[in-house]
This record gives structure tokens, sequence and C-alpha cells, in this order.
DNA sequence: CTTGTTTTAGTCCGTTCGGTCTATTGTGAC
DNA sequence: GTCACAATAGACCGAACGGACTAAAACAAG
């Protein structure tokens, strides 16, 4: 790495900047060369394609990009995959995501393999390039729709109809979840075995499972 | 609701456009009068603005906005609390956090509660209103290093250590979330109970756990 | 070819769990 | 005041689980 660069660290220096190093993922002939005409026609950018996982991951083995972006829909090995072969061996590149898919599957899939950034094919050309600089500069640049996908992905669904529980049943239920049994629960609630043994039967017969670990997959989405 | 805004439905119609009504929740008086005055200012936005969560309660019992800007650090009820409390009331209220605070337990707690943008006060006054634009179409606006920590919640850490489980111990993992007993394991796997208790000791052993649910939860950032 | 790991299979034994049942006390609703 | 429900406590029993052992086949790495 020029010193410059090392110097400058993470902010970009705008008197001696080094260009962003880009490495393009995507399969079909035509997006790519024309996206990364594109790219390379903005002067602060330098960007090298290839059509599939695999040849990229040799290309990698010699260089190292500062942003990928990246295609999902790939013949071989897919995006996602891709995705996290590339942050195991280059923790800092950062991926960008960008593809037509935007179902819950592919949007969550590329973010657990480590993607830092998901935006749509049919974005205008400005927010891809708005994408680039926020992802280097320490966000996370998303189209509107996969954003709101993801925050939704936090909010918590209202309690289930019938399957309402007591407060000291929730109480129970969390501690359940924690992995103490029944006699460790008795002690932290000051209440006998039998007690916490009567609570965790009509946990089981409000929610109609068997066992604890059924009781929290059917309340997962009510405790975080 | 006027009939052109109902028939317009979520897009807005810019010949005949119903201003976005919006409840600023702020306990600072300059800031939220001045926000307030600049916010009116434009002509697509009409701003009502009260200093504490129980004020604007009280006002949402007789006026239903579009949108609520929230201020986390209220006197009395805080705004993640008051943001649970509007959600439950009135879910299609569009919630925009913006505060000072930039910490994951308040960014994670608001999402949580049903925030559906979040964004810093010493983000530039264009940021907030293409907040507001992005938060009314869908989007779910976040300042760069906000939605840089949200995606960064996705990322599943690195195989801890000596916590490495083999492909069947996997397997085996992945049925016990399921909340499968030993015997149903077994079928699906077509090997005998002993077989899958022993890879049960095994994963516990490596683990370093004594039930299933701990298992589970040292793990569930393996499992999605 | 030896060494280490994985996957398979088994025994023994005590603990924990889950199902069915009964029963008392307190609290809020009607 | 009665009714319903939550919280408490308990008995009985069989099934499931978890810990401490042993052990053999299969296979990859050295």
């Amino acid at each position: 790495m020029p010193l410059a660069a090392f110097l400058s660290g993470r902010c970009r220096d705008l008197k001696n900047m080094e260009k962003i190093r880009i490495l393009l993922i995507e399969d079909n002939e035509n997006y790519r060369q024309g996206l990364r005409t594109v790219l390379n026609s903005s002067n602060d950018l330098l960007c090298e394609g290839f059509a599939t996982a695999e040849e990229a991951t040799a290309w990698l083995a010699s260089h190292t990009p500062d942003l990928v972006i990246m295609d999902i829909d790939l013949p071989g090995q897919n995006g996602i995959q891709c995705t996290r072969a590339i942050k195991e061996a280059h923790p800092a590149v950062q991926v960008l995501i960008c593809t037509v898919f935007e179902d819950d599957a592919k949007i969550f899939g590329a973010l657990k393999a480590g993607a830092t950034g998901y935006i749509l094919k049919r974005a205008p050309l400005e927010e891809l390039f708005a994408a680039i600089q926020l992802i280097m500069q320490g966000g996370s640049p998303m189209s509107s729709g996969i954003a709101r996908r993801v925050v939704s992905s936090f909010q918590e669904p209202v309690p289930s109809g019938e399957a309402r529980l007591s407060v000291r049943e929730g109480e129970v239920l969390e501690l359940l979840a924690q992995g103490l049994r029944m006699k460790e629960i008795a002690e932290h609630l000051f209440v006998s075995v039998f007690t916490v043994r009567a609570h965790v039967r009509n946990i089981y017969e409000k929610l109609q499972v068997r066992s604890r670990v059924e009781a929290l997959n059917k309340t997962k989405h009510l405790r975080g």
C-alpha cells in the first residue's frame, strides 16, 4: 500500500487521492462492460471486471480492491457464496450487492454473508455512484425498499391471538430461554419447582408445544 | 380522510397533493420551534410540535399525522417507549427517530419499537428533508453510520476457536434447533439414537454447555 | 503405515422433563 | 357474591435427557 493511502487511512485525502479500486463481478457481458466503462470514466474510480466468481477469485489471489460490486445470479458459485468467500479471505474489502432480486432470502443471505450494501440494478446510475462513495465512507447504501425490509426485520410482531402468556409465564419463558433448569428458575423467582413446572406446563399448553425448544421457537419474535 | 388522499393511496399526486402531516416530539424548545418553522416553511409539509411524549399522546387521541419525528431523550416517557405506544395505537404512522444518540441499544431499541427511520441531529437539514420524502415513499432513511451498524448486526461472527463443529454435528444441531427429540433426529438421519446421543454429547463438550437451549444460544449466530 | 478425527454404536445410572391430576389462595370482573 | 383466571403447591409415573464410560469402522493427513 502506498504511503499516502496508508497515512490517509479511512478518510480519503482530496488533494492526493488514491483511486477507489473496484472489482465488478457480473455475468451479463453488456451490463458489465458498460458499467465498467462508465465507472472507469470517473477520475476517482478504477474498475476491473469479471463474469464469474471463479475468475474473480483467481484475480483476488494477487490483487486487493477496495470494493467489490457483486451480482447475485452468477453461473457456478453465486454472488452470496462468493461474498462469504471474499469476506473470509479479505475482511476489509467492502461488498456492494447490485442485483435485480429483492426477496428476503437474497437480501438477508447477502447481508449475513458479509455484504455492506445492497442496491437494485434498476436504480439510476447516480444512486450507484452515491452508494460507492457512501460505502467507502462507512455507510451502508441500500435501495429504499431494501432498507425498509431490513429495518422491518427488527419489528416485533404483535403477540399472536390465544398464545397470550401471563406476566409470570413470560418471566419463566425468559429464564427458559437462557438455558436454566426448573430448579434454577425456581431459585431465581423465589418459588418452588412445582410452581415453575406448573407455569411451564401452562406455557406448553397455550403454545401447543411439547418441549422447551419448540416453545422458544414459537416465541422468539417476542423475545428479541 | 379526504377523497383525493384516499384515491392517491401511497403514491402522492403531485397535482393535488395533501401536505405531509408531521408530528414533531422534541423537548428542546429552540430546536423544536426552529425545526417546526423550517418544516412548515416548506409548502408540502405541515408540522405540529410537542415537548413531551405525554402531550403528544394527548394530541394523537384526536389527530393522526403521516409521520412522527421523534427525539429519544425526552423527559418522562422516552422516545422509544413513545414510539412503541404510537405504533400500537396507529400502526400506519411512520416514526422517524432524530437524535444525537448512536449507540446500539438506542438504535435497535428504536427499530424494535417500530421506528422506520433513524437519523442524527448533526445531519444537515437537506438529509432530514430527504429522509421525510424517503420514508413516505416506502424507504428507511438512516444516517450512514446507523445503516452500517444495522447491516453489521446481520454479519455472522467467525466460528469461535475450539467450538468448531463437524458437518454431522451441525446437522444434528440444526434438528435440535427445530425442537426434535433424539429419536426423531435418529430417524431423520437414518442412524441409531445412540449415535445421535453421541453427537449431542460431543456438541455439548465442544460448546461447553449442559443442555439443548444453552447449545442453541451459543450457536444462534451460526444458524440465521 | 501410523495418527488423529469423524461417525457410528453401545452400556449404566441418575437427573430432568413432560403429562395427567388435584387443590388452595388471591384478585379482578360482572 | 360468584365466576374466571392467575399464581402457588403438590403427587405419580414413564419418557427423555445428560454424564461417564468403551469401542469399532472409515477416512484423511502426515
